[in-house]
DNA sequence: ATAACCGTTGAAATCGTTACCAGAGATATT
DNA sequence: AATATCTCTGGTAACGATTTCAACGGTTAT
């Protein structure tokens, strides 16, 4: 691949006129200017982002570390990062850390080493040393779906709280009163959270919450699967529930379907995070639906912000999810306990 | 963060023999390599990456290229690529051509510039000549999931004709006779073999294939509900429908659904790819499940071998599907045509 | 005793850029 | 007319690593 040198002797001029056209420096005539980026183009030259990261201040890259990859949700917060990052010229270095503090903390530091010029990433735990030493060092962060503990950072979530309270607002207004969750982990912010919602909503409709009917998970399908077995399978079974994020939706509905129920006539299901299949599934899926994308898009701008300006005090940027009304919720339902 | 020259520093020796320690180079006595040791942990050193890709031979980072991140199908083979390349301690730069070939160009070019190792890229079309060009110049590259034309190089695609021979004959064997199917793009060769296995099965079971039964997407859900639609609103519809990949289907079920058809009695369902959610659906989706996992494991895994030895003839690994049976095609049924 | 060789180390060149500094003209200011 | 300022350009030193080359001391072979 040609180099700078090979445009410059090209043109007949030093590369560091060659560097000042590339880089849009004032004071340089036209004419040479026009000689230079006529051997750029015959040359088909593109300066190496490699040694302009070593040198220059700039670094053109971010990293992005998820928990897992394989969940929806992150892809379309990714796209909404790239969207973003692209017009910026920069590019993206992913990491999935598969729910792994360890893995996490180990891509963090491969972040460092790749000279990111900042770092966009769904902790796995609300306290990362790892994270905060990497932030006490300097690194642009941006977290995203998660609230830290304990380390000022820019961050964007949504309202979870206000999200689940819809959902089980929802449920009791179509006459339900055993509403049952299948929550996530209560060390992160959105399982707490959620689960707050939950017992919020319980408690404004008078509800008593029966703690059996309360389970909590990983938000890996497979816990999904589990817990709604083991919801369904109780003496006294819900007659809806509430599954707090889309994988474990999907083995709730899995459970649900083995064991001959009917949704909603037997048991009424609304899940948080929206898919792109929800409307297809039969009956089609009730959601919570986070913005993923704007997630995602207002994740990088504070990004873009913060490695612009570093003194800048940290923004918390929290958005609001949208109840979407389906069909598996059903009409409204007499309540089956007294 | 600390460099070479501050280990060397506090080590008491010169950065050539830091350099030989990181990079295990015989003939550096037991006492010196122990000091280099002790002052790395004590400053919490690691090398720049950047520096590495810029000076040494080897470059330690892989671009991927999809045209559709969205597809979880992609992020599949992405969990594989990076499963082996993590091993070796490779990084991954990621571009979301978005099925557009002039964005995918730029990402070619991108990652020429982000001096990448190698690339692993599922294109947009069978002819890139940006492709083509970045191979010409010596660029490492695997092509997945789809084959390209004209151009040599290593190569990881599935068994595409088997797979749609074996989801026509499942239906066959189950009675159906108008059998319709929403293909992908004639375009790609993913597209031209999995059309191709169904004309194949048709004729092998002497059946007419009604060209108004046959219709062809672009591999997206709009396009899936669309071409749905139409073939369910034909006067005299298909009794089974096959649909060439995930995404479409989607589309499918829903178009299905909203025109209250029950599947399978009314039309039976078979799609290509498997899907998380495939089982949670109701009724459960019969599929032609690609190994997406391995197929990224396997261009990983040549991608890996291109770049140990550039004059290695290309290969072409072709991997089997495996038809899922779940209820979406029913019990036999009658024909209903004579 | 001298030559040849081996193991061990460091100085310096290099990768492809950008940034700093200096210098040459041209123009403006006193 | 002398000086200061401004525009334009190029030489050169970084950035942080690897690689080549030479040198040094100690063994071994002749």
């Amino acid at each position: 691949m040609p180099t700078i040198k090979d445009v410059a002797k090209r043109a007949g001029v030093s590369v560091t006129t060659v560097s000042r056209v590339l880089n849009h420096h004032p004071h340089v005539t036209d004419e040479l200017t026009e000689r230079v980026l006529v051997a750029i183009e015959d040359l088909n030259y593109r300066p190496s982002r490699v040694a302009q990261r070593l040198r220059a201040s700039h670094s053109r890259l971010v990293g992005v570390i998820f928990s897992d990859i394989t969940n929806p949700f992150y892809v379309h917060v990714l796209r909404g990062i790239e969207h973003v990052l692209s017009r910026g010229g920069s590019s993206v270095l992913i990491g999935n850390a598969d729910a792994n503090t360890d893995r996490e903390a180990s891509f963090i530091r491969l972040m460092q080493t790749e000279d990111v010029g900042g770092l966009i990433i769904a902790p796995t735990r609300e306290d990362s040393s790892a994270l905060a030493s990497a932030i006490e060092q300097g690194l642009a962060v941006a977290v995203v779906d998660r609230r830290m503990h304990n380390i000022e950072v820019d961050t964007v979530v949504v309202n979870n709280f206000e999200g689940s309270l819809k959902a089980i607002h929802h449920l009791i207004r179509l006459g339900h009163t055993r509403i049952g969750i299948v929550s996530g982990p209560l060390h992160l912010t959105t399982g707490r959270e959620r689960y707050a919602g939950y017992l919020q909503a319980m408690a404004d409709a008078g509800l008593r919450v029966d703690s059996s009917l309360a389970c909590f998970g990983d938000y890996r399908q497979s816990s999904g699967y589990e817990l709604s077995w083991q919801l369904i399978s109780l003496p006294d079974p819900p007659t809806a529930v509430f599954v707090a994020n889309n994988q474990m939706t999907i083995g709730a509905l899995n459970a649900i379907h083995e064991a001959g129920r009917n949704i909603p006539s037997d048991i009424a299901v609304i899940g948080f995070d929206d898919l792109s299949w929800a409307i297809s599934l039969n009956p089609p899926l009730t959601t919570v639906a986070q913005p993923a994308f704007e997630i995602g898009v207002n994740a990088a701008r504070l990004l873009l912000e913060r490695i612009a300006n570093p003194r800048r005090p940290t923004y918390t940027v929290v958005l609001e999810t949208e109840l979407i009304v389906r069909a598996s919720c059903g009409s409204p339902v007499q309540s089956k306990s007294s």
